[in-house]
DNA sequence: CGCAAGATTTACGTTTACGTAAGTCTGTGT
DNA sequence: ACACAGACTTACGTAAACGTAAATCTTGCG
């Protein structure tokens, strides 16, 4: 369906070009249990779901979440719970890192404000070196 | 006018308990250059200034920027620069950091749409639980 | 066959952002 | 006068997230 993700296999340097991270980085990330590629031999050979799984830690670390979060977050979606404690469990994360990431967004819409003041305040100064100030 | 921004001075340990963070944090935010409280003996008094400024700090940190960007986001508010080519520089790394917070902003909307789904199948799960699966 | 390219393991090194003593100093209440 | 709370400096310690170097291993190509 997809090219980008029919791909059988891709190797460790096509995803450090991908990503432009370094292959110390996604070893890194399978020491820490995050990515679990299969080898031929000795060599890593990453699947879709490893690309995948990846793109997933480097949005997470984007929004400044470390090793140890990021693999919270990606326990959550392993496997909805049978029992109803667990269950109730689960949602309470979720809502945690909800009320985590609406904070985030607001913090950026805050800065986002602040940048374009400091956009106008540029233009304004520009418009008034085109007159002569 | 505003009560929360109307006291003279605060304390190291006032602003501590204000946002959950330890005196070393404070001191080493100084040692960094970011915040300059003024001094009444060795005695540290942060002004409304200083502790909107924590503020800002604390910010950026939940974005997860390091102490060297939020400098540099910091020294972006300044002063308007006078020459052109100053401007022109400014404006640019405004651009940057703009796109910056909207691929974050991106980022955290694929994430909270990921969270809502783990959070449906849940209650679909406990919705099974109820009737008995 | 021989070698350069790209993969691997092992392991010590480094930066960032504080944590954590240890020892002082100072103002305030009793 | 004295103790005690709160602030300070100095300085070593540490967890996280890789960087980097050294020494193999394998494999396709001329």
């Amino acid at each position: 369906m997809n090219k980008l993700d029919t791909k059988e296999y891709y190797t460790i340097t096509e995803l450090t070009r991908e990503f432009d991270i370094s292959t110390r980085t996604i070893r890194f990330y399978e020491d820490e249990g995050l990515i679990k590629p299969v080898r031929r031999g000795r060599t890593r050979l990453f699947r879709p779901s490893d690309r995948r799984l990846l793109k997933f830690i480097l949005r997470g670390k984007r929004l400044g979440f470390s090793i140890a979060e990021i693999r919270e977050i990606k326990d959550m979606y392993k496997e909805t719970p049978g029992e109803e404690g667990q269950l109730r469990l689960l949602m309470k994360k979720v809502q945690e890192r909800r009320e985590e990431l609406e904070q985030k967004r607001r913090d950026i819409e805050e800065t986002l404000g602040e940048l374009d003041q400091v956009d106008e305040a540029c233009l304004t100064r520009l418009a008034e070196l085109r007159v002569g100030s």
